[in-house]
DNA sequence: CGGTCCTTTGATACAACTCAACGTATGTGG
DNA sequence: CCACATACGTTGAGTTGTATCAAAGGACCG
């Protein structure tokens, strides 16, 4: 009993080495891997596991017990919460190398939903929580994400405050494309996986109103649609003359 | 030299022993110094500096090196940015035991003024950095409080993008009372230090829909305004109906 | 090829903004 | 001490812009 464990121990040992899922994690730079060395990183590997989601498929429910987090390998994942009338707020879009939990405590405070066809990695808490005890690195650079959303979440507030329909479109189309930058992918084509509908409920306007202003945008000569989900900048500067940016 | 220099200091420490401003202090409970024992608190003291702000006083400037941090222990701030045609946003607002760089890196992101008069426990970064080193706990509560702050700005993000002017004034008399109380003050006459320019630049909205808002609350008997800057909630059950509470 | 879903465009309604006036409180100088 | 000025808040009238309602154009799939 106690050697085909011990066999069997050996041979994930060995399957792992083959495998080395991390090690050849092209986001590894960006996501909180990045924390670790190379030889720490099989720690983290050894308490990951790996989920998928299609489209539209849910990970989490504001309110469930945060037993699990997880980092984003592909794909992408919107947060979102619902009113008791269905009015809809998307709090944030979340791009390979995000992670998932920053903001929870016991429980989970929004939901967490699929744009794209997505991976993920997951952990349990406790066991991320024993990991980051051993690696401080690890925590103090969750700590920064946190820090970062904090101050991603307070730029949403002054968009959706003060901004007009087309300002709101305009600095969405380049925090979209700044944040492909940022994850190595180019910067001027911009995808746009998520529906008109989630565009609507992550800036606080009506699907109308942001068609319209991307129509306003394509005549103005900003912006190209090849088509619904694909955007070219075509004048970055003036784009972001529109968006307001250049603040005081 | 080397004598006056070490009797200047023991002097300094015992006039801190006199003094103890930290063991007097009322709100410590809920700043970031319940991190601390009694006897570690003194660590703190001895890196700390007060500093009073009158009301409109500016503290911070957005764009400024972050070079101190700092706990508010009376009165009232608020995290503000402003848009190059002079349009603002109010981020939040912070009470007593709130602290100040949460969010911040390098540089401030926000502008701070003081609604009320108020008082701060001042810290230079190094220092505090330092004391986050050899006090774990510290940074632990800072991190717990990052996190809270950015639930907020979430909750914000809801309110600003979905909510008519009425639920956002509710709920913003809701977001006060709750605070209040977990200040461990009343929580029923509300007191509003700020003005209704604040108000309007925190719910996204113009000075008048506020004032008209605040006259709906009064009208429909939800709310008793007994100056413009004292709130009594008279029915706090169909003010949370109104505030859109009660998600999903 | 017909059906569904998503996006865009058009017409209309209404709510919040803008502009304006009035009321109230506070403070200052004659 | 009162008259006046200033700042702030409330209320009213009119305008504008976004939401709503409606329909049509495309893309995708069975």
């Amino acid at each position: 009993m106690r050697n085909s464990n011990a066999r069997a121990e050996s041979e994930v040992v060995m399957l792992r080495e083959i495998c080395n899922v991390c090690a050849r994690c092209e986001i590894r730079s960006l996501a909180i891997c990045a924390a670790l060395q190379e030889n720490e990183v099989a720690a983290l590997e050894s308490i990951m596991t790996s989920r998928e989601l299609a489209p539209e498929e849910t990970l989490l429910h504001e309110g469930d017990k945060r037993r699990r987090v997880y980092s984003l390998t592909s794909g992408m994942l919107r947060l979102s919460t619902i009113l008791f009338d269905g009015r809809r707020q998307i709090t944030g879009f979340l791009m390979p190398g995000d992670y998932l939990g920053l903001a929870d405590e016991e429980v989970y405070t929004t939901n967490v939903e699929a744009v794209a066809p997505s991976v993920l990695c997951s952990f349990s808490v406790q066991d991320m929580d024993n990991l980051m005890q051993r690696f401080p690195k690890l925590k103090e650079r969750l700590y920064l994400f946190t820090r970062a959303a904090l101050r991603q979440a307070r730029d949403d507030q002054i968009m959706l405050g003060r901004l007009a329909p087309v300002e709101k479109l305009a600095s969405f189309l380049l925090l979209l494309s700044a944040r492909a930058k940022s994850h190595q992918q180019p910067d001027n084509p911009v995808p746009l996986p998520m529906s008109r509908s989630d565009i609507a409920d992550y800036l606080g306007l009506t699907i109308e109103t942001v068609s319209r202003s991307f129509t306003k945008l394509r005549t103005q000569g900003l912006i190209r649609l090849e088509d619904a989900h694909l955007v070219e900048i075509l004048d970055r500067r003036a784009l972001a003359a529109v968006a307001g940016i250049e603040r005081h």
